[in-house]
DNA sequence: GCCAACGTTGGC
DNA sequence: GCCAACGTTGGC
């Protein structure tokens, strides 16, 4: 069992859309590194802390999915009309994967990105590093449990 | 809306 | 293979 961060903006997609919807392709992605984590390391069952990014004083972890559906060619990248249409994409070698992720809960409160800067125990967590633009990352077991907690109080 | 920090692209 | 230009992300 894995853990992992997946970042959303809430006025595309939000935490309370999903508990809407259940279940989502999160689509979409076109950054190499989260594409090869996707392929590689994504498995189903592993538990995703949805992030809101770019929502003000609300930005931050909002609540828990879980992968549906390992990777998959992202049926987006061959859509002209699509958000990310990639026309270099070979249909027999796609370029470009998505999973499926199921709604499992909205935190009571938002752990903000502020309180997750200011928390000494999470200097090292990959998403309050400088220069992080990665739209999905791992976390650890500990730093999981740990937000969790945090949600909780 | 600004801009720092990246990632990608393409000329050479 | 280098690197300047450009595009994107995302906090502020």
């Amino acid at each position: 069992m894995q853990y992992w961060l997946m970042k959303t903006e809430p006025s595309e997609f939000s935490i309370d859309d999903l508990a809407k919807k259940k279940l989502e392709m999160w689509d979409g992605v076109r950054n190499y590194q989260v594409r090869n984590m996707m392929r590689d390391d994504i498995k189903i069952g592993d538990l995703v802390f949805i992030y809101h990014s770019n929502a003000g004083a609300d930005t931050g972890i909002v609540g828990v999915v879980k992968i549906a559906k390992e990777a998959y060619p992202d049926p987006t990248q061959f859509d002209p009309k699509s958000a990310h249409p990639d026309p270099k994409s070979d249909p027999a070698n796609p370029n470009w994967l998505c999973v499926d992720v199921e709604f499992v809960k909205k935190f009571k409160r938002i752990v903000t990105l502020h309180e997750l800067k200011a928390d000494l125990s999470l200097t090292d967590f990959r998403l309050v590093k400088r220069g992080n633009r990665l739209s999905v990352m791992p976390v650890t077991k500990k730093e999981f449990e740990y937000i969790s907690k945090l949600a909780l109080s």
